[in-house]
DNA sequence: TTGACCATTTATGTATACATATGCAAGATG
DNA sequence: CATCTTGCATATGTATACATAAATGGTCAA
């Protein structure tokens, strides 16, 4: 490990959390973690704290760092905050789209339809259509801020297409709907349909939360 | 330093930072900082890595620190960003707010006719406002992303009543006007009229960056 | 004179030893 | 028997030495 360490450590420590690898609740201990990435704790150290800072992790007795453990009732505040900041950035895409932009958006539509039942495939184009919403509204703090929250649903959503196939239907309507709304310039409908959109995508994730914690 | 030496840094920067004590682009070198704290590297390490984290400083060559320096656009970016979470706020508390919690917003709104024109009062008055519409939209999310983005945003409002005697009976009138709408529970019109709000303090943060970077 | 190369300087990155806080359990004491 | 104390185990917190990257300036050769 010569260069960057704790970034590296950093990243592969979400990657495991949001695959479902580690479990909420799951210890993070500082040494163990070291000796298993060969390095010493430094690195390491900064990796969990930074991990805190973006709300995956948690402390507990003896400041104890665990992966961070959800109420039903954070999910829905996460949820729902998730929701209202891609809603404005809807709202803001809704007016601020460059003609380029309009035609990508479209495009991304007809590719929706197109795959099939795919989820793999279908997944691939649902991040595409939120990222071109979110470059859309040009505010790069407010995109931000998205990522930082959708890192931590991120977790909960990636079962979303592969334990519901009903759901890849229901996403596709909804998709179609708000780039309507979007391409019409009606920011408020736009704002109105995102928040309908992600309130829906979290039915499954409270679903799945539900059977994690039997 | 025999307790939380990092937090108390972290903290001791910011206030620095937000009071204007250390201006844009000031660098800030882990072993000078260390001995003016009287400590070793390490707690003031972590310190900036927080800092950069919440956007308070930045890295420039050899991955040095400095005070984060701000362009006109970012600052229109970040007040644009904490305008709209705070107006999601404001929205979601003229639907959600208990009778109490509406008490005592009127209450803050006598308060703040009944103050004067004493800057420092207002001052005070302003940040409970804005706390209780925080608060009675209850999503603890949300208002931790607001307080995040109110991080930045406050080294620029400082000035906001201290300069511009003006802005205290704009501002009176703006808060006024919230309320109102928050009470009668309409939503989109508090949203609308607390988007406004915060873009009417933005000219006057906008104003103080031009002069200080003259 | 100019260009390339290397040493120096100066910052952060990492390893490691030691300090400190704290929950828990065992034992002393009323 | 209950409770308070105290020592231990185990985690993070801090200090410090050493490693490393990169800009800078100086020297030497073409």
């Amino acid at each position: 490990m010569s260069i960057r360490t704790a970034e590296s450590i950093f990243d592969a420590l979400i990657a495991r959390i949001v695959a479902g690898d580690m479990r909420p609740g799951e210890p993070l201990v500082e040494q163990a973690l070291a000796e298993q990435f060969g390095v010493s704790r430094t690195p390491v150290r900064e990796a969990l704290h930074r991990l805190e800072q973006a709300g995956l992790a948690e402390r507990g007795l003896r400041r104890a760092f665990f992966v961070r453990k959800m109420k039903a009732e954070d999910l829905a505040e996460l949820f729902e905050a998730a929701g209202e900041v891609e809603s404005v950035l809807a709202a803001l895409a809704a007016h601020r789209m460059s003609e380029i932009e309009r035609h990508t958006l479209s495009a991304i539509l007809s590719e929706g339809d197109a795959c099939g039942d795919d989820p793999r495939a279908y997944g691939e184009i649902n991040t595409r259509f939120h990222e071109t919403i979110k470059t859309g509204a040009h505010n790069a703090i407010l995109a931000a801020t998205l990522d930082d929250l959708n890192l931590r649903t991120q977790a909960w959503r990636v079962a979303n297409f592969q334990e519901n196939q009903r759901r890849l239907a229901t996403s596709r309507a909804e998709h179609r709907s708000i780039a309507e709304a979007i391409l019409a310039r009606d920011a408020d409908e736009a704002r109105r349909r995102m928040c309908s959109h992600v309130a829906s995508s979290y039915i499954v994730a409270a679903d799945l939360l539900a059977r994690r914690n039997l």
